[in-house]
DNA sequence: TTCTGTGAACCGCTTCACAGCG
DNA sequence: CGCTGTGAAGCGGTTCACAGAA
């Protein structure tokens, strides 16, 4: 199930349209529509049951889509119908926000631990998890089995925590510094960029 | 120059040259190639030469491209070759993480006021900028001009924020809650998806 | 010789349009 | 009758391959 020649670019709209799900969910509507769901996700209806039939059929033709019942479908395609565990690399200003912020946690990522090379902020808590060395690191996500990280390292150390990060055992990072990463194949990056965003915007003012 | 159909793909790898290009010269690197732009950017060097020859030569046949000066055109551009005065909505964690971050006045990206609703925050600073009250942003953003704005809100609150923003003449907004913003067609939108990203990953876990 | 710039071929995603099921 | 699921057509971006400039 999980990989049939699924185009990336029909995967990465399953995390929208899941997202709109909750939305209507919110809303108290338990039934919805290609036409319905495809206006709230800015995709066309066409799109969203072409892509929803790359897993099968999800909807009852004539009425439309159980809200809950292809929420949890997608969920499962997209194997966030559990709890991950996850690793922060840098406790600055933004290690700090991530750590702090409930959205991660209620979406299944749970930030586990957290590591700074900074002897200084050694052993401080945030939150109710200690800032750990990152000598410390390769060992404890090995042993732990966690498969996904963030990075809120500045830039020129990233390259180097991601190297680490791949040698523990790091299957999907979550880059938010403003380099490119290298990675092996098998591993899976993406990269936070809103200066990038910014950039792009800038272009049609 | 702004607007010769260039397809908006195109645009958006323009910032990831550029922040390639820097990368370069920091290394002390004045002229580069197609290839080895596109190899340090995860692009092919057809592509890059596609995107590039949009814009017009800036290579020379059988040496490569300068690097300050392939720098300086896709800065005009992406119009980031002039400062960008930028308002703040939120002033949460996030926000202050994002307040207090080097790197968007580095780009050209200056965050010149900071609003937010809570009026136990409202005069507070955060480094230089004081908090202000969100009563006051309308007039504000319209006065001074700003067309570049940041939102950081609780996602409940944020499409109310982007009317307002809307209403003060804000062109461009990066938006750092999970939510679909809906705004006129001439409002530009980016949305900074961390959580998504995350989901898109997993899938392939 | 090297590497850019670019028409043309290719490929893959999007949109269309309708059969078919509830 | 309404809305899904889907083959087929359409379209746009990517890759190819080479002419041509330095």
């Amino acid at each position: 199930m999980t990989d049939k020649n699924i185009p990336d670019i029909v995967v990465s709209r399953l995390p929208i349209y899941l997202q709109t799900l909750q939305h209507l969910s919110r809303q108290g509507k338990t039934i919805t529509s290609s036409q319905e769901l495809g206006e709230q996700s800015f995709i066309t209806a066409a799109q969203v049951r072409k892509d929803l039939s790359f897993f099968g059929g999800f909807g009852k033709q004539g009425s439309g889509y159980d809200i809950n019942y292809l929420s949890a479908r997608i969920r499962q395609i997209l194997k966030v119908d559990r709890i991950w565990n996850v690793a922060l690399v840098g406790s600055g200003d933004l290690g700090h926000a991530i750590a702090r912020y409930p959205g991660f946690a209620e979406r299944g990522f749970h930030i586990r631990y957290v590591f700074d090379n900074d002897p200084a902020k050694i052993g401080k808590m945030i939150g109710t998890l200690p800032i750990i060395s990152t000598d410390k690191m390769v060992e404890i996500i090995r042993q732990e089995g966690i498969m996904v990280a963030m990075i809120t390292v500045p830039s020129r150390a990233a390259q180097s925590v991601a190297d680490q990060l791949v040698q523990a055992g790091i299957k999907a990072i979550l880059n938010y510094a403003p380099v490119a990463l290298n990675v092996p194949e098998n591993i899976r990056v993406e990269t936070v960029s809103p200066i990038l965003q910014l950039e792009h915007m800038t272009y049609y003012l």
